[in-house]
RNA sequence: GGCGCGGUAGCCAAGUGGUAAGGCAAGGGUCUGCAAAACCCUUAUUCGUCGGUUCGAUCCCGACCCGCGCCUCCA
C-alpha cells in the first residue's frame, strides 16, 4: 500500500500524489502553520510541530525530496498590544519569543523547514496580493480596512463542510471593532486606529489581517498549487478556509492537494490553551526532570488524529519505554556474540522493517510503528538470553532501530552539563571493578553510593558495568 | 443547533467480519557478593448501551448515552 494521509477536503484516507508526480525523488511542496510569537509556546502547540516533523521524516523515508515552508505570525493584535504594554518595538518584543520557539525545537530535535518566513518581512507582498483582489472585485473597504467578500468565492466551506449559504448577508457582528458588511467577511488589512503603528503600503497605511501572510507566503515560495498544508486542527475554519478563498481568488488554481490536521492535546480532558491556563511549556518539564526525549516520544506515540490527554505519568512512561529501548542498542553493541546467524530473527527483523514501514505509510500510525519495534525487541532480547543471538543477526536489528530512530529520535540522550565528567566516572568505576575483585565489597558499595549520590546509576551486567546519568 | 473527533484491560493505545498488537504500571521469575539495573513470563471470554444484518461483529447498519474540539483569537 502506498503513502496515504487523511485529506480534511475529501474527508478520506486517500493516496498521496504531488502535483509532480509520485515519489521517490519528487519535492514535496509543503506548508505547514507556524507560531504566533507573542508568548513561549506549550506542549499542546509542540504537539503539532512535532507531528509536522514526523510528516517531514516519514515523506523522506518514504523517497521524497522537501520544500517545506513555516511561517512565523510576528504581528498581530496580542503582539502589538503587548509590545506597547512594555515599551518595545514589535521586533524586539517578537524576537524574544521567535528565539525561544527556535530553541524549543532544536531542542525537541524537530527539523528545522527548508524555509521559515516572517510576516513581517512579507508586507509589501501582501500588500500586493490585497491590491489585486481589490481589483479584481473580491474586497471592498471600510474606514481604510479591507474586506474579503465572501459572496464572491461560492466555494468558501468546502474545507471545513459548512454550508454558509443560509446565513443572512448583512447581518452584523462587530467582534473585531471594525466594519463588515457580512460577518462571514474577514479583513485583508486593518488600517490603523489612533495612534497605532503602520506600515505604509500601496494600498494604504495599516497592518495585514491575520489570514493573507499564509497565502501571499506560501505562493511565492511553493507556488500556487502546495503538495501539503497542514496545521493543528483548530486552524481549519476560519483561517484555512480564508486561505483557500484568497488564494484561489488569487491564482484561479487549487491552493492546496493535502490539507492535514493534527488533533489536539488536551489536560485532564481539556483542551490546553493559554486562555484555560492549563498549559505547560517545555521549561516546566524540563523543570520538573523529564527530558526532551521523553516529551518528544509521547507526542509523537500517539497518532496525530487522535486527542493526546496529557498526563505526567503518561511522559514517565515514555521516558521508561525509551530507557528500553536504550538498552537494547546497549545489548547489541556490548554483548559478546556468538558467530553465524540465527534466520528466524532474520525474518522477525525484517518482517518488523516492513510493518513499521506500512504503519507509518498509513496516515502515520505510529503507535502501529511502535508495536512492530517492541515485539521484536522482545523476541531478540530472548534470543540474547539464549545465547541465540548471533554476529550475523546485528545488521537486521540495527536496520530497524535506526528506522526506528529515523523517525522517533529519542536514543541518543541529552548531553547534560554539570556532575561528574566521563573520566571521573570511568576512574571511580574501575577502582570499584578493583576493589570488587579483591573481594573488598565495603569499598566497593561506597563508590557505587558515592556515584549514586551525584546522579550516576550504575549497572552491573554480564558484559560489564554500564552507566547513566539519572535523569 | 451545524460541522468534526473519540469512548478497547489500572493508565496510554493498535486493530480486523471469524474470534483482542504494543507501551507503562502491577504480580511472578532469571541474573547478582548484596543491591540496583537489565531481561523474560503472566494479566481483557471482552472492545460505551440497546437493537438489527450475518453461520459469525469490537469491527457493517440504526437508535441512544457519555467525553472533547471547531463554529470569535487559538496548534
Amino acid at each position: 500500500m502506498p503513502l496515504r494521509f487523511y485529506n480534511t477536503l475529501t474527508q478520506q484516507v486517500q493516496p498521496f500524489e504531488p502535483l509532480d508526480g509520485p515519489g521517490p525523488g519528487t519535492t514535496v511542496r509543503m506548508y505547514t502553520c507556524g507560531p504566533t510569537v507573542y508568548d513561549f509556546a506549550h506542549i499542546g502547540n509542540f504537539r503539532t510541530f512535532v507531528f509536522y516533523d514526523l510528516l517531514r521524516r516519514w515523506l523522506r523515508a518514504d523517497g521524497y525530496k522537501l520544500d517545506h515552508v513555516m511561517n512565523i505570525t510576528d504581528v498581530d493584535d496580542k503582539i502589538i498590544r503587548n509590545a506597547v504594554a512594555q515599551g518595545k518595538s514589535l521586533g524586539e518584543y517578537t524576537d524574544i519569543y521567535t528565539k525561544a520557539f527556535l530553541d524549543d525545537c532544536a531542542t525537541l530535535r524537530l527539523e528545522r523547514p527548508e524555509r521559515i518566513a516572517r510576516a513581517t518581512e512579507h508586507i509589501p507582498q501582501m500588500a500586493a496580493a490585497i491590491h489585486k483582489l481589490e481589483e479584481h472585485g473580491f474586497t471592498y473597504r471600510s474606514d481604510g480596512s479591507v474586506y474579503f467578500r465572501i459572496g464572491k468565492f461560492p466555494e468558501y466551506g468546502k474545507l471545513s463542510h459548512n454550508d454558509f449559504s443560509g446565513m443572512v448577508s448583512g447581518a452584523r457582528v462587530d467582534v473585531d471593532e471594525y466594519e463588515k458588511s457580512d460577518a462571514r467577511d474577514f479583513a485583508l488589512w486593518k488600517a490603523p486606529k489612533e495612534g497605532e503603528f503602520a506600515w505604509d503600503t500601496e494600498i494604504g497605511p495599516g497592518r495585514p489581517g491575520w489570514h493573507i501572510e499564509c497565502s501571499v507566503m506560501a505562493i511565492q515560495y511553493l507556488g500556487s498549487t502546495l503538495d501539503i498544508h497542514a496545521g493543528g486542527i483548530d486552524l481549519v475554519f476560519p483561517h484555512h478556509e480564508n486561505e483557500i478563498a484568497q488564494s484561489e481568488c488569487l491564482t484561479g488554481k487549487p491552493f492546496s492537494r493535502f490539507w492535514v490536521h493534527s488533533e489536539f492535546l488536551l489536560v485532564d480532558g481539556q483542551k490546553m490553551s493559554k486562555s484555560l491556563g492549563n498549559f505547560y511549556t517545555l521549561r516546566d518539564l524540563f523543570g520538573r526532570g523529564f527530558t526532551p526525549e521523553s516529551v518528544r516520544y509521547l507526542l509523537a506515540s500517539v497518532p496525530y488524529r487522535k486527542g493526546l490527554n496529557f498526563t505526567f505519568d503518561g511522559l514517565k512512561s515514555a521516558q521508561t519505554a525509551i530507557e528500553r529501548l536504550r538498552n537494547f542498542k546497549f545489548r547489541l553493541d556490548s554483548a559478546k556474540l556468538p558467530e553465524g546467524v540465527n534466520e528466524t530473527l532474520i525474518t522477525q527483523a525484517t518482517a518488523a522493517v516492513a510493518e513499521f514501514r506500512s504503519a507509518m505509510d498509513d496516515d502515520l500510525n505510529t503507535a502501529e510503528a511502535l508495536g512492530a519495534v517492541f515485539e521484536f525487541l522482545r523476541h531478540a532480547n530472548t534470543a540474547l538470553d539464549a545465547g541465540e543471538f548471533h554476529t550475523g543477526n546485528l545488521d537486521s536489528a540495527r536496520r530497524l532501530l535506526a528506522l526506528f530512530d529515523s523517525v522517533f529520535d529519542v536514543l541518543n540522550p541529552t548531553a547534560q552539563t554539570g556532575g561528574l565528567s566521563e573520566e571521573e566516572v570511568e576512574q571511580l568505576i574501575a577502582a570499584r571493578a578493583a576493589a570488587k575483585k579483591s573481594r573488598d565489597f565495603a569499598r566497593a558499595d561506597q563508590i557505587r553510593k558515592e556515584l549514586t549520590e551525584k546522579g550516576i546509576v550504575l549497572e552491573d551486567t554480564k558484559d560489564g558495568v554500564r552507566w547513566k546519568r539519572k535523569s
